[in-house]
RNA sequence: GCUCCCUUCGUCUAGUGGCCUAGGACGUCGCCCUCUCACGGCGAAAACACGGAUUCGAAUUCCGUAGGGAGCACCA
């Protein structure tokens, strides 16, 4: 009982896709709605379009839900398992004269649309077989659906929690179809017939709906059922401003997984785009929560920023502990090739966080710090070129014969060591002595501070690698 | 074409009639830190789409204009 006032929402997408960057945010404010108000989430697949339906999508869309971490109260729900409740609400409608059979081919139908639009008027259905369908009784051979019998009188108002007041007049709708030839329902009729048996209480989803909701309105005050609350989410654009697509890159949630996005700084970045709670930028899945509100969601479309979606990443990356990091970024080392030994898991940790500040994804990250793990560094050329000439080997040999003699091998040691060498050869400049030291133990001008790298990768390792810098 | 919706720095946003010389964040640029690259610190450039009206006072209210988006399917 006490769970009659609590909300009850739902996510609904269609399995002809994956899910996508716009639908993963509808669903995360469902999600955070839910669990703000302690209420149920329902997670329901509209896979009434047969044509385009697979259960590939289905199970691409459940995987990004999972990655994300939204888990759902109720469901998966199929709207294909649930035929006999839209016909047994299509029979209603018949029955109660709200709804009546069309005999309109879609032949004629289409042109008549077209001699509508161009006479500049709004191509709805004409109702051509609104009065002339006996009802019931008639054995008809010819083929027809069904459409619903919208009123046309007055206006039709509703207050949408992100949108306000909107008003639509009934004129503007016209008699929708809402079973198919073959006798299947279509999408608005659905919808609600599903909101209606499913207890939802807020209808929270994507704007491009705000205009359906007066049609399925219609549909609420016909079956004479309660008309839940709706709030209409502005959409995400790409940076062109269009719609995302394919064109922008990832469009797919689950795609940031193999870029090396965590899936809290997802969670994160989606809830900023249209929603904000004071100057936070950082939120825990537990904040989000805790912080949502629905009133709050603006009204204007926002671009998705890949560099920003990045900057969250890394703060959520640098969040996390360095065993955490480690075996987040584990994987993607593993994608590489490299065998990462769980004896050398101290080396290993140490190797991967000592990189932390410097990538914005686990991917980066993995590919950064690939050279602790290689047998060889991979050599980048004028790195090569200019650090490891004759003068830089002659640095690199003084480096060799004083690290072959150190006892400890820890950084303080290391650095003593570096230092009584810098000042032997009278070099000026640090740069000068770490860099040939830097670009022989990775490849590249670019790593942790040096003495660091040294440490980490030891004394064996270190030498291994200088003789092989030598022999350039 | 018709209907509905939207409009603050390049981007995400704060702002609900005086606290706004419009705040924060990403990005950009400069300086500092410094063994490289980052991180970090400091600083800079950068916006109320436009025009009217209401008001002592408007980013904030109202009306137009312009621009953008969505819908108008036997798709969802």
């Amino acid at each position: 009982m006490k769970n009659n006032n609590r909300v009850r929402v739902r996510f609904a997408p269609s399995p002809t896709g994956h899910l996508h960057i716009g639908g993963a945010r509808t669903a995360l404010f469902n999600y955070l709605f839910a669990r703000n108000l302690k209420g149920t989430f329902i997670l329901r697949i509209e896979d009434t379009d047969r044509e385009r339906s697979t259960q590939e999508y289905t199970d691409f869309i459940l995987k990004g839900m999972e990655w994300l971490g939204m888990e759902w109260d109720e469901g998966p729900f199929h709207q294909t398992e649930r035929m006999d409740i839209y016909r047994e609400h299509v029979e209603k409608l018949l029955k109660e004269g709200k709804a009546y059979r069309c005999y309109c081919l879609p032949e004629e139908l289409e042109t008549r649309r077209k001699a509508l639009l161009a006479a500049g008027k709004k191509p709805k259905y004409d109702g051509k077989c609104r009065t002339m369908d006996s009802g019931l009784g008639t054995e008809d051979q010819k083929p027809y659906c069904i459409r619903f019998k919208a009123p046309q009188e007055g206006n039709l108002t509703f207050n949408d929690i992100c949108r306000g007041e909107i008003t639509f007049n009934r004129e503007e709708l016209d008699d929708m179809i809402i079973a198919r030839t073959d006798g299947s329902p279509t999408y608005n009729f659905t919808v609600v017939v599903d909101d209606v048996t499913m207890k939802i209480t807020h209808v929270i989803r994507g704007d491009d709906h705000l205009n359906n909701t007066p049609r399925q309105i219609q549909l609420y005050e016909a079956l004479n059922y309660p008309i839940p609350h709706f709030a209409h989410l502005p959409m995400i654009l790409g940076p062109d401003k269009q719609k995302l697509s394919k064109r922008h890159g990832a469009v797919s949630v689950i795609e940031y997984k193999t870029y090396g996005f965590l899936p809290e700084a997802m969670l994160n970045y989606l809830a900023r785009l249209g929603w904000s709670h004071g100057d936070q930028e950082i939120f825990t899945k537990e904040e989000l929560v805790q912080f949502f509100d629905l009133n709050v969601v603006g009204k204007s479309p926002s671009v998705f920023d890949i560099e920003k979606c990045k900057w969250v990443n890394h703060q959520h990356m640098m969040k996390l502990t360095h065993a955490e990091l480690f075996h987040a970024t584990k994987p993607y080392l593993e994608e590489m090739g490299l065998e990462i030994d769980l004896e050398a898991n101290g080396f290993a940790v140490k190797a991967v966080c000592s990189e932390r500040e410097r990538a914005k994804t686990l991917k980066e990250l993995a590919e950064i710090s690939a050279f602790y793990f290689r047998e060889e560094p991979v050599w980048d050329e004028k790195a090569v070129e200019k650090w490891l000439n004759d003068e830089g080997k002659q640095r690199l040999n003084a480096l060799k014969d004083s690290f072959a003699n150190l006892k400890i091998w820890d950084e303080a040691s290391i650095q003593t060591a570096f230092k009584e060498i810098q000042e032997k050869l009278g070099i000026k400049k640090m740069v000068d002595l770490a860099q040939p030291c830097r670009v022989a133990l990775t490849g590249t001008t670019t790593s942790p501070g040096i003495f660091e790298v040294l440490a980490i990768l030891g004394k064996e390792k270190v030498l291994k690698r200088f003789d092989r810098a030598l022999a350039f």
